[in-house]
DNA sequence: TCCGAAGCTGCAACCGGTTGCACGGTAGCC
DNA sequence: GGCTACCGTGCAACCGGTTGCAGCTTCGGA
């Protein structure tokens, strides 16, 4: 803390003024004359003096503080959306406070109490939290979820649908009769809605959709359903997100089990190595997701400070199928859909095989 | 903000006490009868009171809170240091509050200053500050640097030389004549030290030493360098950080170089993702670092208010060697060092052929 | 029995701004 | 000229705990 900073009575008694001259000078100029406004700010200056962020949280009964709460910070999914709502928030002056919850509901609870104590308003991201706790979190501060739905709640989610169906599109179109979704954690939101698109998209162009439970660990979630897979007779894999992509891609090739050439994968995020990967997946722009839930969350902490009622929106941002290397080449005549070229290794070079 | 929160004036009247008395059965139990503890404590709990940080904060003159400032949160590097961090301080009943610098200097000192008013203390986490700004910090509230040493002020490191000098014995030993280091950025504490340990370590083996000047952008700095060492020659690369290092491997790729076969590529930070990928590269606990850092910060804080003079440590936190297949074999009869098996595409199947 | 020490507890001031209300002064209006 | 309206400013209370100091008990020792 600062050693011995000037209060408003200091700077009160060189501009000559009362201290409550000295706060309207800032709060409500509109006050002041312009004349004994100027004085103010000059004392103020002249004694390096800015208000106590804590004395005026105490009396205004708001704090100019988000919390962000995540599942597991170096899960790469989330960098970019903590980044995201990071720069929203201290554009519009807020401090970003950090909690995570290590992918467990009962941590993320306290942490979440903890927090909504200090803070004007909670982001939870991809909650596991069941509905009623966040209606009751609500009632201590401004909630806004990402990567869920929560009735009544103010929310940020990623569409990821139309790319699923798109992808089984795609992969119907390259010849495979069937698709293999491994899912997430059994907690998860997006977990659901991805089964229900997948399986939706199946549905629609008439292909067989096999849905594999959940098991715990990212990476090695992929990887230990890898003889399942096989023992499935799997040639098209659509994964719950790209850690779990990767690790399937591992466990293939350590069968060797040649990717795309024998089975197709596609992941889900997009996270910043997917591209130099090859590996294929569903992206969205994660940086602007963050900023427009921070901004959400700070509107409606404006609108609550300023006695209107309470209004939830949900706000979809779309999605982009990147067709890379480990989805296997596009059926001939088929629409050439986004995604830049694979680059790791000598390995995206060869053109894979198709399908037989 | 909770909305209609008990006072301590609320659990003073039900307990029938004074305000004081219920702030001391808290603070200072030793003051306080037993019996009249037990009573404040069990109007606490009816009334479902806590006291309130923000007004605790105002007269104690600490506010509990630690700030982390790092230069990019996507970068994988930093991540687990900051659940290090955060899990140490939460521990301790800390909360942590987070700023990005974007990795420019001028932002992160902005942002330095404006976390300074609102928390107990800095962990600034390789900060590209010149050491002058970060005394200055420490002027308003404790500081502990990560991953960067300043005279006088209390920080972690990681002893990346004894890996780089094991890295580049290891690639003398299986043949190569030279070393070449790939730079990372210009103001960076952490890429002077690596600069400094190949170009000893080389030295040590009487092997010669290039560094190729620093560019921008962390992939892209190093498939942009990728014909500037083909140029010169080079067939053993140490880069700044695994994402240069990936950036070279991705750009020998597009050059058909193999890797290791004809250029062997070590990077420095063990992200998540090194393991998978086969990239070799130095290591450390960064969990444990981060935790570090946070306890020593915290330690500083509560020192600081118990009046004690301030007193700067220094730790070191040993690093690990991780060979794995962009390294090369090791040398026949050579020690065989640490790191898991490669394992991500076939690739790693393939036994790469050894240097000529 | 009296005195001092020690243990509890309450009073009131304080941390540093903020804000409802009242007051003095000036201007506009009839 | 008197009255009202409004503007600019200060007073004092308040946000919700914390703490120095003093007062009251109780207890031990002389």
């Amino acid at each position: 803390m600062a050693p011995v900073s000037a209060t408003v009575r200091d700077v009160a008694r060189l501009a000559g003024v009362s201290p409550s001259t000295v706060s309207r000078a800032l709060a409500r100029p509109e006050m002041i004359s312009a004349e004994t406004r100027g004085r103010v700010l000059e004392a103020a200056r002249a004694l390096d003096w800015v208000p106590n962020r804590l004395a005026r949280s105490l009396t205004r009964g708001s704090t100019e503080n988000i919390a962000v709460v995540v599942p597991d910070i170096v899960n790469p999914f989330f960098p970019p959306l903590i980044r995201g709502g990071q720069q929203e928030a201290w554009r519009r002056g807020f401090s970003v406070l950090l909690g995570d919850s290590n992918e467990d509901a009962a941590r993320e609870l306290h942490v979440a109490n903890e927090l909504a104590a200090q803070v004007d308003g909670l982001l939870l991201m991809s909650s596991r939290l069941p509905a009623r706790e966040i209606l009751e979190l609500r009632e201590r501060c401004e909630v806004v979820v990402v990567n869920r739905v929560v009735r009544g709640v103010s929310g940020v989610v990623i569409d990821t649908a139309p790319s699923a169906r798109r992808a089984v599109r795609h992969l119907v179109g390259a010849g495979h009769d069937a698709v293999h979704y491994v899912s997430g954690p059994a907690d998860s939101w997006s977990n659901k809605q991805r089964v229900a698109a997948v399986q939706a998209a199946c549905d629609a162009s008439g292909t067989a959709c096999h849905v594999l439970a959940p098991s715990v660990g990212a990476f090695e979630r992929g990887r230990a359903c890898v003889d399942d897979l096989l023992a499935a007779g799997a040639t098209a894999v659509l994964a719950y997100d790209d850690i779990t992509a990767l690790g399937i891609v591992a466990g293939l090739a350590d069968r060797d089990v040649r990717v795309p050439g024998d089975v197709a994968v596609i992941g889900c995020d997009d996270i910043p190595m997917a591209g130099q990967l090859g590996l294929a997946t569903i992206g969205a722009p994660f940086d602007s997701v963050g900023a427009a839930a921070a901004g959400l969350l700070i509107e409606q902490i404006a609108r609550r400070a300023g006695g209107a009622p309470r209004r939830s929106r949900l706000v979809r941002v779309p999605s982009t199928l990147f067709l890379r290397r480990t989805a296997g080449p596009a059926p001939a005549g088929g629409p050439a859909l986004s995604g830049e070229g694979a680059a790791m290794p000598a390995r995206s070079r060869r053109s894979p095989r198709a399908r037989a």
